[in-house]
Formats: structure tokens, sequence, C-alpha cells
DNA sequence: CCGACCAAAGGAAGCGGTTCCAACATCTCA
DNA sequence: TGAGATGTTGGAACCGCTTCCTTTGGTCGG
């Protein structure tokens, strides 16, 4: 089925075939309304691969995350896919298990299928990595990494906003020991998270404890090995924030093997609000970062670069706090300790 | 970059690129050693789409999953993809959120764009649709439903082994009254997990109870529904299955909202094995349904149609129980009942 | 010494579209 | 009535690559 012969079958030329598909010129009604029918009967679907070597684009979109096995990414996906079939896109998904080669690689093969734009979700790209993609012609969107350039924009997520509700909801039960649960260093949205949390302890003029402070690996199994530290500790937290829900959930999971309670014993706050957050055993509360919000905005930015409405640019995100069940007034003290009465409380978080 | 600049710089013809990079014909090692210094310098990468173009296939994939956001698919296809990416293949995704037309509508396109093969890892096609898609020349794989033919071949799950392993577990943990929560009936997947449940009960010599049958939607809210009704039928079930793992957790979440405990006084056990299970309060007693194998079997048939080495064939893939602790002995009695101690509990499950 | 054979390399025809440009018919207005 | 404007249509180049076929030049055997 090509475009000849419903050419041959309407009695035109190719050109006109063509023309009056894309609408792309004068063409007679009477004539096109031959043509439709012609395409009609033939079931003729355009060869899209002549389509995109003829006109250098693609019509697909690429989108690359860390891991697609974290649910907060399939949500992702899913908006972005929504957007993009909407506009008559099909998009290439790769998922990189964090490996920045593997991202490299993967993006590189986007470019060679010509895609017309990819979304980069991961966030542990080192800068020349970001820069040399950069430098490509594509259209790019970047989530928090990137420096905003020529056809490439950037996702500022405001983690500070949500955490600071955290903290303050937080304190605000009478919480002073609040512990942070970090995603893997390597990874540069978990350093912004952590950051953004240590931070607001200090503006409020608390410094954070060394001790109350867990790397985790943004999975559920890391939260529970780094809540069952925190837990063991001389003077244990009674408050958590974690850096993502799955290492909430693990915490939540942690928390119960120890045989305390959430939030009698601990109160525990995830980041990302994942679907699953509120059929957690107590319901979580979380600090949400809306993925359809993302999806819609990455994949935006990316038509409109493509369109070259737009130069490239920075789009602002916010987070805010979602209050459920997993936080409640902090206890007296957690565990009947042994230990001096003397310490000052209010200094330590 | 085309591979003209690449044959002018080497200083040989086009065809001689051509032939050097795919090892197609004889090249003189001195030339060929030139024209791979070209391609080394100038970067050069060959235009897919114009590869595809004369080819006419394209060394991508397609995918077809129901729900991206039911955490069984991003694990498939995340097997799926790595299969596919090492044999230099990628993959087009898209989930079809349960709509039919959007199924058909997916397919076409990837067609359009002459992927090499698609995976239909969806059950809720109606008959005319597989038909209408196995028409056409392109590789294709089920699950579950799915005429095997030319080209076309099937995943064959054995819902029943696993789902008899469970019945029996609980049989032998004493369980009589063992209530089932079913996906959206409209789901072939769905149906068939249902009769595997209902077949097994049959071949034991007992007949399920239509009041301890719901149906849910494959989701946590449908599980927490339908435990919630199933607790309130005046004689209460001691044991349930649920179609999926998702159900499973909405059922576990239920159970303790309606103030009991699991596997105490209820046990519950899930189908799929999600990564989540072993993390759910508690760990969740499931049949296990190995993703990875499935993706493996799928993209490895679709590798194997391609290459001409199999005519479609059906591939069954096994199922098996993971007890882990949402299952125990069964109480004797869940609710101090009003009712008459009459019944026969043997022969209602 | 010459024809046959063979390895290596180049030329050119498509793959299925888009699009620029020329051709042609009709129509309008001076 | 004829020149130019306008509206439709067809022809052909080109996108970048693969592949078949031809050419070239060297080697070998008779």
């Amino acid at each position: 089925m090509t475009i000849a012969e419903v050419a041959k079958r309407a009695k035109v030329s190719i050109s006109t075939v063509s023309r009056t598909v894309h609408r792309s010129g004068p063409v007679d009604p009477v004539t096109a309304e031959r043509v439709w029918r012609a395409i009609e009967e033939l079931d003729y679907h355009p060869n899209t691969a002549a389509q995109s070597l003829v006109s250098g684009r693609s019509r697909m979109l690429g989108l690359v995350v860390s891991d697609i096995t974290n649910p907060f990414f399939p949500e992702l996906i899913h908006g972005f896919q929504d957007v993009a079939f909407h506009h008559g896109y099909d998009v290439l998904v790769n998922s990189t298990n964090y490996d920045n080669s593997r991202t490299a690689l993967c993006v590189r093969r986007m470019i060679d299928r010509k895609v017309d734009g990819v979304a980069i979700m991961t966030s542990e790209l080192d800068r020349s990595l970001t820069d040399q993609l950069s430098s490509r012609k594509v259209p790019l969107v970047f989530l928090d990494v990137g420096k905003v350039g020529k056809g490439v924009s950037n996702i500022k997520v405001d983690y500070a906003q949500g955490i600071a509700q955290a903290v303050d909801h937080l304190r605000a039960l009478n919480h002073t020991r609040i512990a942070f649960i970090g995603g893997p260093s390597s990874l540069k949205s978990a350093r912004l998270r952590r950051d953004a949390f240590l931070n607001c302890l200090r503006e409020r003029g608390v410094e954070a404890h060394p001790d109350l402070i867990e790397e985790g690996n943004h999975k559920i199994d890391g939260g529970l090995i780094a809540i069952t530290r925190l837990l063991q500790r001389h003077h244990p937290p009674t408050a958590v924030l974690a850096s993502n829900d799955l290492t909430a959930i693990g915490a939540l999971r942690g928390t119960r093997q120890a045989g305390l309670r959430v939030p009698q014993d601990l109160s525990v706050v995830g980041f990302d609000d994942i679907d699953m957050a509120q059929f957690t055993e107590p319901p979580l509360t979380t600090v949400r970062l809306l993925r359809s919000e993302l999806a819609s905005l990455s994949c935006n930015a990316l038509f409109q670069s493509i369109r070259g409405e737009m130069e490239g640019a920075e789009f602002p995100m916010g987070t805010h706090l979602i209050v459920r069940e997993s936080t409640a007034k902090a206890a007296g003290r957690l565990v009947p300790l042994a230990a001096t009465a003397t310490e000052s409380l209010g200094s330590e978080i």
C-alpha cells in the first residue's frame, strides 16, 4: 500500500494525494473527495519511515526515566504518553537503572531515530553528559539538572516548599528530633531533597543532628534498613522524613518490625505522593509532587520547542504537603531510656 | 552526517562504506580501516529512518499493556526492554487503560511505524480484534488471548497450578470459607483466574458459595471495597484469595479498617507477586507469576518469529505459591455470631 | 601470451514519501 | 481579444541508505 497505488486508483498524481492528505496545497474539492475515497478503500496509511526520512522528524518523543519499577515513574510515563498520544506522537521509553552510561546510550539511540524531542527525567546525569546532549539540535527537557539553553528546558522542582511544610507540620506536633532518610547521594534529586531539609532546619534556627541523617536507596528495602538503624540510636527520632514514598513505606514496615506503632510512636512523612501512599497502613502523610503536572509540563515544553515557539525555558513546579494518618503528636518519650535526661532536645533535630 | 560524507572522507564510494559497516560484502582490510576511521572521526551514525525505509523493518518492537500504573506491568516492561535493548532493539510502549479501541489504535500506529513485532500483554481483547491484528504480517505475541497461527504466538499462563496450591495451602490451614475477589469480568485474565479458582474447588468436591465471590477492579480501592462487603456477610470468610496483588493489598487494608487482623482473623492470598508484596504488612502470601519470565518469553518469541525460526507457537508458563505471613491457621470463629450453628461449613466455601 | 576468473570497488536504481516548480486551463479586465 | 492573474495538477528532484550489477585490474593456468 503506497501513495502511488492511491494515486492510480484516484486517477491523480502522487503530489495531489500528498497535498490532499496534508491539506498542504490547493486541491479541487471534487478531486480531494476521490482521493479520500481511494485512501479509504485501500486502507492506506503513509509509511512513517519515508515521511521521517524526507522530513527529518519522526513524530516520536523519547522519555528516559531512572527506574520504571519505582511507582513514581509509571505514573509519570502515563501522563506523558497521554499528552503525546493526543498530539499524534508515539513515545520511546527507556529505563536506565540509574546507569549514566546507559542513559547516554539511550539518548544517542533515540537521536539516531530522529525523535523530535527527549525528556530526560532522571537526575543522576553528570554535567558533561547534559552538555554533550544539549549540543545536539534535538529539543530536550531535563528534570532539575540541565542548564537552560537553545531548545533545552528544565523543570525546576521546588522541593523546599513541600519540605518546609512537612517540617513545620511536624514541629507543630511537638516533634523536635526529626530524622531524614535520603536517597543515594549520587542522585541529584536526592541531594536536592536532603539539602532542602537541612536548609529548612537551619532557617528555623536548629541544626540537624548527623545521627539522624541516613542514606537509603529510594527503594523499600533501603528505607527499612535505614529506619532500623535510626531506631537503634541512643536518642531515636520521634519523626522521620523520607526522600521518597518507597523509602517511607520501608520505614513504615521497619517501624512495625521494631514493635513500634506509626504514628503513635513515630511519625513518618514521605515524598512524591505515589498512588500507593493513600493505601499504606496507616495512610502516608507525604509531600506531593504531581506526576501528571510534571508529565504535561515536560511534554508541552518539548512541543513548544519543536514548534519553535520557545527557545528553552525553566519551568517551576511546586510541591506541597498532604496530611494523612502517619503523623501525630510526638510522644513524650519513645522508649524508656536508661540514658541521661540532661540532653537539650530543643537544639538537636 | 551522511554516508556520503563518510565515503568522501575515506575516499571510497558509499557502497563500500555500507559494505564495511554491515560486513555485507568483500572489502579490503586496508580500505575498511580507512572507512572505520572516517566513521569514528565524523561520529557517523546511520539514519535509521532511511534504513527502515529501504529494509522495511525498524529494529523496534511494540509493547502494549493494559495499565502501566499497575506495578505488574512496569516490572514486565523492564524485563522486556532489557531483552530488546541487548538485541539492539528499541521498544514502543503503550498503556491502553483497558480500552479496546485504544489498543487497536496503538497497534495500528505501531504497525504503521513498521515495528518488527508487537507484544500485546493485555487480555481484554475481543476476538475480532485479535483476528484482525493477526491478519497483518507483523509477528505478534499475545497473553492468554490469541489463537496461535503464522507468526502469532501466545503465552499460556497456567493459573490453575498456583491457585490450586493456594487453595490447598488454605485448606491445610483448616480454612473452609474461602472467598475470592476477582478482577473486572470484562478482563479475560480475570475470568481465567476466577474460573481456575472455581474449578479448583469443584475438583476438591466443594462448591463455591456465591456470597463469597466478589468482583474488584484489579486496583487497591476495588479490593478494599470488596473485602468490606465480604466481611459484612452473615457468614464472613476466614480466608480470601485475590485476583491480583493490588486487590489483595486493598483487602489487607480493608480488613484492618474493619478492626480485624491478618492473618489471625483472616488469611489473605494475592496473585502476581509484585515486588511490593514482600513489603506489605504483613508480607503477602501470593501466587507468583514471574514477570521476568513472561518478558523474556514474549520478547524471545517475537525475535524467533522475526528471524523466521518459528511459525508461531504456544508457550506455557507456570505459577506457584509463595508463602509469606498473610496466611495462618483458621480461627475457630471469626466474629461471635448470633446465627444458627447448624450450617454445614464443609460444603460451602 | 592471452582468456578466464576473482576480488574489490563504484554506479545507479529504488524504498515511499514531500515539495518545489513548471504546465496548463480558466477567468478577468483593460 | 489578448495579456496577465489565478487555481489545479503533474513532473521530478531529493531525503539517506541498501543492494544488485558492472567495471576494473590483477592472478593464474593453459
